[in-house]
DNA sequence: GCCCATAGTGTCGAAAAGGATACCGTGATG
DNA sequence: CATCACGGTATCCTTTTCGACACTATGGGC
C-alpha cells in the first residue's frame, strides 16, 4: 500500500480503528442496525453513556460519514438518528462483535477473573 | 440475559468493547494472526506505538487471555507473543474490519475530507 | 407560576491514554 | 572500553476521554 495516508498512517485495521475509537461508537452503530433512533432512545438504550458524550460521539459519527441525522423542525424537538450506507457496511463488523461476545465472554470473566 | 455483569454492565458488544478499549490492541491481535512475534517485530509492525504502550497493551491483553506470553532465558532476551486460543477466536472480529478498511476508507477518507 | 420532556451545550475537573526520553542488565561486537 | 540490540521500566508531560452538573428554549400539564 502506498503511503497515502491523509490522517492516520499504518495499516487498513489502524485506519478503521481510528473511525471507531472509543468504546462508544461500536455501540451506538450497533444499536442504530436495528433501525432509526431518537436521541433519547439512544440514551435509554446505553444507559452508561453521558449525555455529553453521546452527542459528541453521534457528532464524530455524523462527520465521518455512519450516521445520518435528522432534525424535525417540531415544538418537542425530534432528532432521528439513522445508519447511513457507509455505515450499515459496518453490519458484518458489528456483528462479529456480538457474537464473540455472546460466545466468549462469560468464560473471559470466569478465567480472568 | 442474567443481570451478571461483573466489570461492565451492558451488552455483550459492551462488554466486547471494553477488553479491546484503545486503537493499539485491535492492531495488535490483528498483526499476531499471522503468527508468533517477538516484541520488537511487533514494534517494528507497528511504527506508530510506543514501546511504554506497547508493553502497556501487552500486558492487557494477556492479563485478559487473549494473547500469551512466552519468556526464553537467554542471554540476549527474547519474548514471544502468541494468540491464545481465545485471542484467536477473535479472528472473525479483526478480519470484518480489515475487510471493511480496505473497501471503504478511501471513499470515507475522500468524503470526510 | 413551576416542573416535565426533548435535544442538546458549556464548564469544570478527574482520570486515562499516549508521547518523549532516559535508564536497566546482559553479552556480543567493534 | 564504548556501543549495540533485546525487552522492557521509570519518569515526566500533554492530550484526550469521560463523568457530573448546570443550563438553554419551547410548549404542555398541574
Amino acid at each position: 500500500m502506498p503511503q497515502k495516508a491523509p490522517r492516520v498512517q499504518g495499516c487498513s485495521v489502524e485506519r478503521t480503528m481510528s473511525l471507531i475509537d472509543g468504546k462508544w461508537k461500536i455501540i451506538v452503530l450497533y444499536k442504530l442496525l436495528r433501525g432509526t433512533l431518537r436521541f433519547n432512545e439512544l440514551r435509554r438504550l446505553i444507559p452508561s453513556i453521558t449525555q455529553r458524550m453521546l452527542t459528541h460521539q453521534l457528532r464524530e459519527l455524523e462527520a465521518d460519514g455512519l450516521i445520518v441525522r435528522t432534525v424535525y423542525a417540531q415544538v418537542p424537538p425530534r432528532v432521528e438518528y439513522t445508519l447511513s450506507v457507509r455505515g450499515r457496511s459496518l453490519e458484518p463488523v458489528l456483528m462479529a462483535m456480538k457474537e464473540w461476545g455472546d460466545a466468549n465472554l462469560s468464560s473471559v470473566e470466569a478465567e480472568a477473573a
